[in-house]
RNA sequence: GUGAAUGUAGUUCAGUUGGUUAGAACGCCAGAUUGUGGCUCUGGAGGUCGUGGGUUCGAGUCCCAUCAUUCACCCCA
């Protein structure tokens, strides 16, 4: 059998209406924090990526699903949607418009990575991003929009981490500070980070392996070499979150994976969802929109994976329960009689352009397998067309709900069902 | 990319030391006197036992490969 490729997801009902579910969520909290959403193309030229990721980061090195197209073009399935954010902004001339902008963006993206729960190579992602404002503030803004989509979600026990790595200028200079201390203790490294010590040394911080962590319990903190505005900026932020008494753990072993990353890194984990419990994450990237070809312009943002806060919302507090119904299933025998199932068919036609949800069963099944039919569709209301009804011009409408019948003049029913419906009486 | 576990009807699972027509529950379809759901009862449909090789008189059961899922590492959302 023809199967789905590795990695991907069929998103079928009911499923999918906790996705239409979570997305509504989303939006609406978008909305008030005054997220403007953005939609960018689904593959990008690779350079973009290699640039702004950086080369050095596994996303780039292994993770990329890369192509060549027809023309010849390097492709790249969008690992990642800052770069597109950041390149959309600049080439669409945004960043001489109002200052800061706030988008949203909410697709697919793609990396090459052993599937695991809550890790898919086609992965959703719903992220912010505060393009032009160098504030702490809106590094809190972003934060606090984080922990409020978990708080919605139901999910207690969710931990902030937050970390500050600086900006090139005072990490270039800790960078060396940092290297001296663990060179020295090169030997007592795993592979990976000796290799990590030639491309992104920092990354050794957050190695779990016991011998690196080892070597690193001592090393000098990036906290303790910021320049002055990183310093200023980084009290700020503690300042503004202890103030709002929102919870937080600082983490100096927050390295995180991509290298566009600049003072505040941060992220939001809720350890029931097993290896993979990072919910949100994202941090500050001044440097991205200039290394991209732009004047400089300070971003901030984050990125949330939809799939896990899904996996996340049915483990949690209030698991996710989305109540699929129709308004009315209209019910009539396929007789020999034309007019039955005609008026029936009319029906339920005139009762959908009144806004009425409703359906009837195409495969002529008995009375008592259409009523079946409809009680599993969960529908509110069936409007019954048998010989009897016919005749006499009217219908009888049954609330599955209640189990009374009301007869109802034909004319009458779509008036009838609307009142019914928007709840009026019983 | 590394290590490990799992893979039997739509779903969740049973299938004894390899041995005749592979089972259950739920779901689905159809019935249980008069056109009417949810409960109950009866019957029915549905499986190339992930796929491909191999061992054997004989394999769902053993071996190899492959694919997929899950867990840990890695990485991250």
């Amino acid at each position: 059998m023809l199967r789905a490729p590795r990695g991907t997801n069929d998103i079928l009902p009911p499923e999918s209406h906790k996705w239409a579910y979570i997305e509504a969520l989303l939006r609406r909290l978008s909305k008030i924090y005054n997220f403007e959403e953005i939609r960018t193309p689904m593959f990008e030229h690779t350079e973009l990526f290699a640039r702004a990721v950086g080369e050095a980061t596994d996303i780039v090195r292994k993770e990329m699903y890369t192509f060549k197209d027809k023309g010849g073009r390097d492709l790249t399935l969008r690992p990642e949607g800052t770069a597109p954010v950041a390149r959309a902004f600049l080439e669409r001339g945004l960043a001489g418009g109002p200052l800061p902008r706030k988008l949203f963006y909410l697709g697919s993206m793609f990396r090459y990575e052993k599937p695991q729960a809550g890790r898919y190579r086609e992965f959703v992602q719903y992220g912010v991003e505060i393009l032009g404002s160098p504030s702490a503030y809106s590094d809190a803004e972003v934060i606090l929009l984080g922990v409020r989509i978990a708080e919605e979600l139901g999910l207690t026990g969710t931990t902030l981490y937050i970390n500050t790595i600086g900006c090139p200028e005072c990490r270039k200079a800790y960078r060396e500070d940092f290297l001296k201390h663990v060179s020295d203790r090169a030997g007592e490294l795993c592979q990976d980070c000796r290799e990590r010590l030639e491309v992104n040394p920092l990354r050794i911080l957050d190695c779990k392996n016991q011998g690196c962590r080892e070597a690193v319990a001592d090393v000098p903190l990036m906290q303790d070499h910021l320049c002055d505005d990183c310093r200023r900026h980084w009290a700020a932020l503690q300042e503004i979150l202890t103030s709002l008494g929102i919870e937080y753990a600082v983490d100096p072993t927050l390295v995180r994976g991509l290298d566009y990353y600049t003072k505040t890194v941060f992220e939001l984990k809720w350890p029931p969802l097993g290896a993979q419990d990072t919910v949100i994450a994202g941090g500050r990237y001044d440097g991205l929109v200039e290394e991209l070809g732009g004047k400089p312009c300070p971003g901030v943002g984050f990125a949330a994976g939809v799939e896990r806060l899904i996996l996340a919302a049915e483990k949690g507090e209030r698991p996710l329960m989305p109540e699929v119904s129709i308004d009315c299933f209209v019910l009539f025998p396929d007789s020999e009689d034309r007019r039955i199932p005609e008026a029936g068919f009319k029906l339920l036609v005139d009762l959908r352009r009144a806004g009425i949800s409703g359906d009837f069963d195409a495969l002529g099944r008995s009375v008592k397998a259409q009523m079946k039919h409809a009680d599993r569709l969960n529908a509110r209301y069936v409007a019954i067309l048998g010989e009897e009804e016919v005749r006499q011009g009217l219908v009888t409408i049954r609330s599955m709900e209640h189990g009374w019948q009301k007869q109802v003049p034909t004319g009458q029913v779509v008036d009838f069902l609307k009142e019914e419906v928007s709840g009026g009486s019983s």
